[in-house]
DNA sequence: CTGAAAGCGCTTACAG
DNA sequence: CTGAAAGCGCTTACAG
């Protein structure tokens, strides 16, 4: 099948190719009667724009990339991504932008695909994840002055644009909200320490836990996998002085956390209090269904890929506060169980 | 920064555009030590070619197309995308190919997009998911001419490309180890009707429940979210002759059974045995942790994109099969106890 | 082995 | 409001 070319709907409609190319773009210069009629031209004959060139005489990509950087296998478990990809991709294709999707190793990698897209023209900006404390990635993005929002922050996303939600609010809220049911003994099993929102919620964490004179809470770290998050649960759950709630940084942790306690003959949530971060489905699956910290992921991935467009567009780049996370009420929460 | 382009790595070599076009891309036309100046400039200077002045001039786009067509908060769960996607990208990208993603609501506007991206030159050839009965898409990429590898099948992929499992297999097998394990009853959970895969597994169930004399074998559909599972699972467990043994298609509905069963005071696997479909994760993350039915997704995912790679390129479309899923026995299948 | 030139399909000043 | 033409950055026959 041959493809229709521009050239095509011009001889078509009988004028020149730039009249249709002004009618395909909204531009001044052709009649409304002549627009109307050449795009009706255009979708009889199944025309659309080579995207190649396009790209080539408007040096635009009509692409925007994400680079995710996680190992193949805590990418698939975490509802996450999954999330916040279908938001930002509702977004793009309303405005007829591509997502380009590239899966790298490290932040190394991750940087030298901005440097090859940027070389390539392949995409106009890109959607940063995982913002890294003393993150590498923001000054290369700098450099190329590749069109850029962070997802992450406040703070650490150097002069790029940036969406960022309140987890220090939220996690504040989380803990006064387990004090207030009778708990003392609180601890979080944290992802990675080098994430900048690990490192915001593990300050929040502590002044939290200062300010209500909770001196037995702690934090250990973990990787988001289900493995280390049931490891960390039951390293917890070992100690002399084992905490009554457990507050974990996402859901499939938390998942494993229950299910740790429940292989240790605990019952949740009379002998053990568990919250989880991000509210995906998998926090309704499991029995008793989980108290979770949760927020509106595609919206959030949308709200990236709008404000993305706006830096592509040329809008200053700026620092917008999204949702802040809310906590939601289930079975895997209560008062502790004295004993 | 000022991207380097083909003219600027020619000025600096002393050579034509032509020679260095001949370098990159490996041809015939210039000497080896040319070929070797002319690199290491290039990767001096951090030239990467224009992907559009690429696609425009050799008309090949340097990507594939994957659009996904399920609703958002089904895709988020299960991990089974993902995993295909990283293996997809970990063979795109030591090619050089990019991946486009798109989310759509149906088949009729995945059809658009295809038509869409073919107008455009956007992707080289697509990857096609989820392969429904009497699949509309089929005709519309065949009409196209869009090379196109069908993930699943076998049958009703007409002259397109496909890789396939035998399902069919492995569900026979399941069954057969229930029975040798003493169950009689056992019902499965089918995944949505109008998927190929589903089709074949429950003709598949329903053979070997026959040959086996398994007269009380009964299917119920779901459409793979945990809610519709664990409704799913509550029915059968409510019924008279309720069965000892539940297959799901989806390791999401299996969780959900399981915590169904639990609620209902059942114990696992002592009053029911479970078995999950897709091995991710989650299965180790609940307790008992689940037998399952997996293989190596993002191989697949991989098997599939080479295969597509290899039909752009011009080989004939062949239809490929891939591992088969084998059973992974774990805490949740035992002999049923006698009530 | 190398160079000059046409062409891929658009966009966009520039004349009319 | 419209047309003719240059140009985006490559690839690829075609001469030398």
């Amino acid at each position: 099948m041959k493809r229709p070319t521009i050239a095509d709907v011009a001889q078509r409609a009988g004028v020149s190719k730039g009249a249709v190319s002004y009618a395909l773009n909204g531009q001044p210069g052709v009649s409304e009667a002549t627009r109307q009629r050449i795009l009706a031209i255009a979708t009889e004959i199944g025309f659309s724009r080579s995207s190649a060139a396009r790209a080539l005489s408007a040096a635009t990509a009509g692409a925007i990339g994400l680079a995710l950087c996680r190992p193949a296998r805590t990418l698939g478990v975490e509802p996450f991504f999954m999330a916040l990809i279908s938001g930002v991709e509702a977004e793009l294709s309303s405005r007829s932008y591509a997502l380009t999707l590239q899966v790298v190793a490290d932040p190394d990698a991750e940087i030298a695909v901005y440097r090859r897209w940027w070389g390539e023209r392949r995409v106009d900006g890109v959607l940063v994840c995982d913002l890294r404390t003393d993150d590498s990635r923001i000054p290369a993005l700098e450099q190329l002055q590749l069109p850029a929002v962070v997802i992450g922050g406040p703070g650490g996303t150097g002069e790029l644009a940036s969406l960022w939600s309140d987890d220090a609010a939220a996690l504040t809220e989380t803990v006064e909200y387990l004090v207030a049911l009778g708990h003392r003994r609180i601890a979080r099993v944290a992802g990675l320490p080098d994430l900048r929102h690990t490192e915001i919620r593990t300050e929040a964490f502590a002044a939290v836990c200062r300010r209500l004179g909770l001196v037995d809470a702690v934090t250990v770290w973990s990787d988001y996998t289900g493995e280390e998050g049931g490891r960390a649960t039951r390293r917890l759950l070992s100690s002399a002085n084992r905490p009554t709630a457990v507050v974990y940084d996402n859901d499939v942790m938390a998942i494993a956390g229950l299910s740790v306690a429940q292989e240790m003959g605990l019952t949740v949530p009379g002998d053990l209090s568990i919250v989880a971060w991000d509210d995906s489905p998998l926090c309704r699956l499991v029995h008793p269904p989980l108290t979770a910290l949760g927020r509106d992921i595609p919206a959030y991935g949308a709200h990236a890929a709008r404000q993305l467009l706006a830096v592509v567009a040329g809008q200053p780049a700026g620092r917008v506060q999204d949702e802040t996370p809310h906590l939601t009420p289930r079975g895997s929460t209560a008062p502790p169980r004295v004993r």
